[in-house]
This record gives structure tokens, C-alpha cells and sequence, in this order.
DNA sequence: ATGCCACACCTTGTGTGA
């Protein structure tokens, strides 16, 4: 079984190149995040077509996120990772046993920015919506914006104490580990140097400089069925591309 | 210090992303 996690970045502007790289690559399950569509446009035909369940949570503009299956998905929940939060960042289902939060979490914008402090709430929102959750077979994915160490920054001092890089950003998400949750990429992987997400302006795919964001979070009990977790750079590189390229757990 | 690119908006420039 494997699960992708892939800012699309506009389902309806991407949707030709998201429904090739379904065609191509025929994931288990996909979490996509940033539709940038309410749940009404959402190319819903399209996916059914391909024989994939859906889930969505969308809005307008901005945010968004779905799950898509070739099994069936049980028990949505929307509205993570707390009822009175306005922006559609959070959608939960279970797929063949394993419970999957998929979170678009806030960009932040600027330190100095309003979008900052709100940031914060939101992850400590996370943490208490995951807490206690941890026991059962959980994964909880998607785009982060939060590079977790330096490792994951193509260049860690020009990115010191900007937004995806603060200390505060970093302890929140390890205060998310903290509830029994193991970054499943690094601890496959303890010293590779892989991004997820490049810059579209001045070549940053090209010239390597990004950062790893989307991430996978595993519980417990689910770890010891990791296998791998995999970035797909060729598409990324494709034409009409995301800045987000798909990153792939697979597991037993 | 700014723009560099891409996307949505009932667009013709502005906000946002990361």
C-alpha cells in the first residue's frame, strides 16, 4: 500500500497533469492539499473515472485539501483540526485499516505577519486534536511548511529565522512527535539530503534549492510498516508542474 | 531592498504562497 501527499497548488489549474500522474503512477491513496476550489468544482467525474473514492474539504481561493482512494474511505471528518477554525486545512478518513489526517498547515507568510501567531495557534490546535489519538494505526501527512532541521534546507543560513525555519515552528512540530508520532522520511532516511518543495522563481528546481516540507507522519504501530518514503522529481520537473512535488509512503 | 513565478479573483492590479 503506498500514500501520496501533494500540494497540487489548484486542482483545476494542475488537473491535466495531476490526472497523467494518476494515470502514470497509479497510487493506493492521494492527499492532495490546496484545491484552491470549493467541494461544487472539485473534477470529481474525472477521479471517479480512474476508479478513485473521493473525500473533499474545499474552499474558495485558498486552502483545501482531499483524499482519494482506490478503497473505500470511512469516517470523514473535516473541519481539523478544530470546529471553529474557518480556513478547510484539515480532512481525516480511514483507508484498509490505517486512520490518515491530511493537513494543509498555514504558510505563515512573514514573522511579522498576522498569518505568524496564527500559524502557532493552529499547530497547538494539531497537537491537541491529535492527542490521544497516537495508539491506533495513524498517519498524519501533508504539507507542513515546516522544514524540521537544517538537514532539510538547501541553504540553512540564508533561511535562519525566516517562516518554515523558526524555532517555534520547529518545536511545535516536534511537540507533535512528542505525542508518538516518528517522521517516517528521516528515519528511513537519517542523513539524505531530499526537498520536497522549490521555488518556481529564479530556477530553484534547477539548481536544487528547496526545502522538505510534506512530510509523514507514522504512529507507533504503524511504523514498523514502513518501507520507504519517495519524492517524485520527474514530476516536479515536468512541465505546468506544482512547486510541490509527490511524496510517497509505502508501506507493507 | 525588490523582484524573480504561479494562481485566483466575477481580474486589467492585488493578495498569497513558501
Amino acid at each position: 500500500m503506498n500514500i501520496t501527499t501533494f500540494n497540487v497548488n489548484s486542482i483545476r489549474a494542475r488537473l491535466d497533469r495531476l490526472l497523467g500522474w494518476l494515470d502514470d503512477r497509479v497510487p493506493d491513496v492521494v492527499c492532495l492539499q490546496e484545491l484552491k476550489c470549493t467541494d461544487a468544482d472539485v473534477p470529481r467525474a474525472e477521479l471517479e473515472k480512474r476508479g478513485y473514492h473521493v473525500a473533499t474539504y474545499g474552499q474558495k481561493t485558498y486552502n483545501g485539501v482531499a483524499i482519494l482512494s482506490r478503497t473505500p474511505i470511512t469516517d470523514v471528518e473535516t473541519d481539523l483540526p478544530w470546529a471553529g477554525d474557518s480556513q478547510a486545512r484539515g480532512i481525516a478518513g480511514t483507508v484498509a485499516g490505517v486512520r490518515i489526517v491530511n493537513l494543509y498547515v498555514v504558510n505563515g507568510q512573514d514573522t511579522a505577519s498576522d498569518k505568524y501567531p496564527y500559524k502557532l495557534e493552529w499547530l497547538q490546535h494539531l497537537r491537541r486534536y491529535l492527542d490521544g489519538r497516537t495508539a491506533e494505526p495513524l498517519l498524519v501527512c501533508g504539507d507542513f511548511n515546516i522544514a524540521p532541521a537544517d538537514a532539510d534546507v538547501y541553504d540553512p543560513a540564508s533561511w535562519k529565522g525566516q517562516v518554515l525555519c523558526t524555532d517555534a515552528e520547529r518545536e511545535a512540530f516536534s511537540a507533535l512527535l512528542a505525542l508518538g508520532l516518528t517522521d517516517s522520511f528521516r528515519k528511513v532516511n537519517p542523513d539524505r539530503r531530499q526537498f520536497t518543495w522549490w521555488d518556481y522563481r529564479s530556477s530553484g528546481f534547477e539548481q536544487n534549492k528547496g526545502v522538505r516540507i510534506d512530510h509523514h507522519l507514522v504512529s507507533a504501530t504503524l511504523l514498523p510498516r514502513v518501507l520507504d518514503v519517495t519524492v517524485d522529481m520527474e514530476e516536479r520537473g515536468r512541465p505546468q508542474a506544482s512547486d510541490h512535488a509527490p511524496v510517497t509512503l509505502h508501506l507493507v
